[in-house]
DNA sequence: ATTTTATTTGCAAAAAAGTTGCATTTGGAA
DNA sequence: TTCCAAATGCAACTTTTTTGCAAATAAAAT
């Protein structure tokens, strides 16, 4: 539930903060700024771009590059693929890392892993 | 060689892309568009654009994700980071992967692994 | 070496995206 | 319930990116 995704985080509980999320998670991996401003018409543009950078430096949303655009995500619904350079056929794979383990002093909160590679298929060819 | 390089994507050689280039390769993990377009004084920034956007398409040049930018790098340049998403400082991690193994059927042939989390001095704000 | 052609480039102008300051409102702690 | 820091909306503003077109250029064809 989105009122408890931002207690988590420790980020104030506003109507627009839920609407902004709740679009989010609903444009899935087309969640660009595009996107996001055009499904968010009942608020400010400055209340979007506010929202999504103190959400961002919360660690509640992050940003990801996928294909041409820019897209946001909630934090941990990023999946990790593995996709052929040649016929771009893309499985998703297992994550190999723990989320809450420490690292030159940061306290991890996300990651991004994303393989490339020729498939089976068509090493062959 | 920069030229080679273009060659090998089937680019056209141009004065012009050759001194992109080497901007980026000179920038490193700096090379976000405002420190492109700044270095590149010498040529209009339309063709800065022009010319980031046709080297993505032909594979030479990838766009990532580096803290609270977006960063070009020549393919295969990447390098791993954990980033701190309060204070958006960024440390270089070693790489865990080895790139010439197999999975699912893949020879895998290049990743992108970059962590996020919150640095020890924004941890004690 | 010269011509040819498709691509690239620069420029000026326009459009789009993102930011700022400030007055008003609101969540949630006291 | 009152109060205050944080969030919001609005209008103006700055920055970033795109577009159309004429001139220049790479490299293929002759």
């Amino acid at each position: 539930m989105i009122e408890e995704l931002l207690k988590k985080y420790n980020v104030k509980v506003t109507d627009k903060r839920i609407t902004l999320l709740n679009t989010i998670i609903k444009l899935e991996e087309d969640a660009t700024i595009k996107n996001i401003l055009t499904k968010c018409k009942d608020m400010d543009k400055t209340t979007v771009y506010r929202n999504l950078e103190s959400l961002e430096e919360s660690g509640l949303l992050t940003r990801e590059i996928d294909g041409n655009d820019i897209i946001y995500l909630i934090n941990g619904h990023h999946k990790h693929h593995l996709t052929c350079t040649k016929c771009h056929k893309s499985v998703e794979i297992d994550c190999p890392f723990d989320n809450q383990k420490n690292l030159n002093g940061f306290e991890i909160t996300n990651h991004y892993l994303n393989l490339e590679g020729v498939c089976s298929t068509c090493q062959k060819k």
